[in-house]
DNA sequence: ATTGAAAAGGCTTCGAC
DNA sequence: GTCGAAGCCTTTTCAAT
């Protein structure tokens, strides 16, 4: 198992704070030269606790204000992968969880609009074998790190 | 309010997929100069579209491998800001969304183990006027690897 | 095994157009 | 929007702890 010292926690901070950081930055704020910096951060990657960067998105300032979780039911008999697949194809879903016990999956689903959101949840009834729903309307989120969104 | 156009969204799609791409390297892809494509980004930031850059973390290989989503129930006095202080606070919890209806708000938890996730419940629960909890174990989960289309 | 230093090349940034 | 130049960053190599 990888080890993941007291400094590759310190990085994985900054990261977190903001993904573009420079070594150079990161260098000076953990006390290590860029090039050790540079190869723990190649490190994490490998070991695969970094599995990749990305951008953080206000996607209600690109008109998709509306944000869901939907809980989703299926028969005793469906398999796990039918649920995944009947559900990450739809654009408007983010991401997809399994759970255990009831429901069996939930949703996070993005929506331009309480319309839009309809349809999303109308294709997913209609899509495979699902036997009921409960949809969850965000009207607010925080998070540790980032302030409040609208 | 902001105009968003197609090179735009191209250039936010890349940043989704890899948030330290190179300007050079996106310019490529748009088919613009490399001023120009940080012109964007530099604008969509300064528009509220872009909020940061982050690293994405295997929380598992890190020692976190436990995920769920707890629903909480609050009597219908308590006001939002109490809910988000007594959540938010906890380090356990990533993320907090308030709800529409019913449960009052749905919090994201990370947890060592199940012994720990307990711990982080029944803190909760303590903690404000909570009046019931429902917790989802996650037992796996799947993301969308492109971006809602506009 | 991990680090620091240095050099080459690439990238970012900013002003000018 | 493009171009170009200066400076900074990334990446690799090599020697030392």
């Amino acid at each position: 198992m990888p080890e993941v010292d007291e400094i590759d926690h310190h990085v994985l901070r900054l990261l977190r704070e903001d993904g573009r950081r420079t070594f150079s930055e990161m260098a000076d704020k953990v006390g290590l030269s860029v090039a050790a910096v540079k190869r723990r951060v190649d490190r994490l990657r490998d070991i695969g606790v970094i599995t990749g960067f990305t951008v953080q998105i206000d996607y209600a300032r690109l008109g998709w204000g509306i944000e869901a979780f939907t809980e989703l039911r299926y028969p005793g008999t469906t398999p796990v992968a039918d649920i995944v697949r009947t559900t990450v194809d739809v654009p408007e879903v983010q991401e997809v969880f399994t759970i255990a016990g009831d429901p069996d999956a939930m949703i996070h689903v993005r929506a331009r609009d309480l319309g839009h959101l309809q349809q999303v949840i109308d294709r997913l009834r209609r899509a495979g074998d699902v036997t009921g729903t409960k949809t969850l309307l965000v009207l607010g989120s925080w998070t540790h790190e980032t302030a409040p969104k609208a």
